[in-house]
DNA sequence: CAGTGGTCTAGACCACACT
DNA sequence: GTGTGGTCTAGACCACTGC
């Protein structure tokens, strides 16, 4: 490892328009991706040290720093000084519901303490066309589908719509999806070792629909917030698309734009 | 600057609970920062070479890049190969328009070209006690008001209202702010000296009231995306206050969870 | 060519956590 | 105390830009 290697080596005349130099620390970066995609260390497990892997790839501690560091940014990793890197978990105090956006209105922020869940439904189908190709699957693979309300204070406040690649996700029930504390994504990594790493998130005023009215317990001319969320694991592959419903008489979709 | 500092000194006893040790890169970010602040480089200048900065501050190059790095993160300045670091500037080509996170449905993404503006109002006003807390104001002093629409291949998609402090916008006209071609806040910074550097955005679903509907040419009963969004300048100093509402028929408000 | 940011190294020392 | 990540330095070399 001690050749910063120009990536692949420009044979002869052509092909590659850009030679694309790869530094060092993004191939170390690499190889540790490659171990978190392989489970070697799973959610919320230590990762070696940086002068262990500094030694393994045989590069100074500066270099795996900064593949760390990279990492890191990315949420990948978390990194905590005097003990060590860990690799990141939706089950992390810190950053539990990373990914949802509603909050109250007022008063006192964390009045969710726990979100009610109530699963609706819990089956496996074969895919629709639009759900196959959100989740790059074959039209007709079989998805597993849940439909779910959460109720935040006692008050329905968001209809889901989750679809998952079924061979990835064999087993689920709803019983599970009720029954587990806390994030959904928690759960998800310790049961079936997927790991929601970035997502897409596509927001809409609409109205609803009479039965989603109806669950939710508001008017039809009530109008909700429609947010189309596709989740990735490592490596951009789609593992989960989301559609969901948000009252926001009570809440607000919040956003930081830098 | 040979001596990193213990930030403040604690002189004897009690007081200060945390240190709160301060590294030398945090303070030379500082400086930095301050050199923005000032205006001593302007939005799309050149700021000094690493090399010169580490010469005035009397620290280590790599000191200089750490502190860098962290201000090109937070897009306040951007860093280009072989040719120095500049202010970041909301005129610059990549990352034009880069607050405005509502996308047209399919087909040619920048079908927008340019979007069209129409000044519906700009008068200097008495701030409301809810616009003056928004900006750090008190209650009566003056501010701006801008009310817009933009149209987007010539359908009126967004209407805007605008409040700024008066103060820092003294002699905003209609005609400035229709006649500018390019990114408003790319005006602020060139006209006022105003650069915007992050946001917040609280997000709704709402249905329009009559003159809104009017002015965007819809149903009544057509939900539309309110977008509540506070827009600071440097050390979180709050500078707009902006209420827009959104078609989202044929547009959607796109974001990206990491 | 010289000047800029970008990468890589090696070593020293600091702050923090555990034991 | 030992081991971890965090900071700081000094120097070498690489990649890109423009003269």
């Amino acid at each position: 490892m001690s050749t910063p290697s120009t990536s692949a080596s420009d044979p002869a005349g052509a092909s590659t328009p850009t030679p694309a130099f790869s530094p060092l620390y993004q191939q170390i970066k690499g190889l540790i991706l490659q171990g978190l995609e392989a489970g070697e260390w799973r959610p919320g497990e230590l990762i070696p040290s940086e002068m262990e892997l500094a030694a393994r790839f045989k590069v100074s501690q500066g270099t795996v720093r900064k593949a760390i560091d990279e990492l890191a940014s990315e949420n990948l990793v978390m990194r905590r000084q005097g003990k060590g890197t860990f690799v990141a978990t939706h089950a992390a105090q810190h950053v539990q519901y990373r990914f949802l956006k509603l909050h109250p209105d007022a008063g006192n922020q964390q009045g969710e303490g726990r979100a009610e869940r109530h699963i609706l439904e819990c089956r496996r189908l074969r895919a629709p066309a639009d759900i196959a190709r959100a989740l790059a699957l074959r039209s007709g693979d079989t998805v597993v589908h849940v439909r779910r309300v959460l109720l935040f204070a006692g008050t329905p406040t968001i209809l889901e719509d989750i679809w998952l690649p079924g061979h990835a996700f064999k087993g689920l029930t709803a019983e599970q999806m009720s029954s587990y504390q806390g994030p959904t994504y928690a759960m998800f990594e310790l049961d079936y070792g997927v790991r929601m790493v970035r997502a897409d998130e596509k927001i809409r005023a609409v109205l609803a629909q009479a039965e989603q009215a109806e669950v939710l317990r508001v008017s039809q001319t009530m109008p909700l917030l429609s947010v189309e969320r596709t989740a990735f694991t490592y490596n951009d592959v789609p593992m989960e698309l989301r559609r969901g419903l948000y009252r926001t008489d009570t809440h607000h979709y919040r956003n930081a734009l830098s």
